[in-house]
DNA sequence: TTAATATGCAACTATATGGTTGCAAATATA
DNA sequence: TATATTTGCAACCATATAGTTGCATATTAA
């Protein structure tokens, strides 16, 4: 198994699943996997699976009512993201510097 | 091809590929390869195979003096990532109650 | 009861991915 | 010059991944 940052990051590096995700997240409102995955161009089957992995990290919660099965987004999830990332922030602007300093041809 | 946020959160999908550009962000110094894959149990070549991807995505940065290539990471791709997941951020304390109140049953 | 709808399960395919090994080439050192 | 070091290239392997299709099942509607 791998941790959870991990898991995280692999289910949100497929653009497929970051559209799905991303469509749950606007319509702000519960909705079943068909209508789901009439947005999209590949079948049922794949948006499942996508919904799966979703799933899978807490992403999308779903919850059976009859027949149907409606999918809601939740982002909590992307917290852990954005903890790894803080990390970096303080470099993704200064480390540059050096960066060219060094690609000078120095040392 | 993809996006280039995807092959961003590809890149750093990778629990090794994270471990390396740690390593090289800490490090604050520009590493041979060698020396980089001596502090990683899998072979020289997995190592380098994870440096050109990180490389592709400007992750890190190679710079060829003699016969050693010396590695510098650079966070700055990590911004478009923040940039995503700033969108959601909105969604990740408060969707959930909207979570809640859908479970327990009503609607 | 019969028909339609929403879904899951399973098998299958193609391709990407993480990793390996062997070998050749370039550079540095003795 | 001979040897050691750093690296790239290429082939190869196992597994994961994104997607498909076909079929069975459960629920709802006619």
């Amino acid at each position: 198994m791998q941790d959870r940052i991990t898991q995280v990051l692999k289910a949100i590096a497929d653009p497929t699943r970051r559209e799905i995700f991303h469509a749950l997240v606007v319509a702000a409102t519960a909705m079943p996997i068909t209508q789901i995955s009439g947005q999209f161009q590949i079948s049922r089957q794949g948006v499942t699976k996508h919904l799966k992995t979703l799933e899978d990290v807490g992403l999308v919660h779903i919850n059976t009512q009859g027949r149907e099965r409606f999918c809601v987004a939740d982002a909590k999830p992307l917290k852990e993201v954005n903890s790894w990332l803080k990390f970096y922030e303080d470099f993704w602007d200064s480390a540059l510097d050096d960066l060219d300093s060094y690609l000078d041809g120095s040392s």
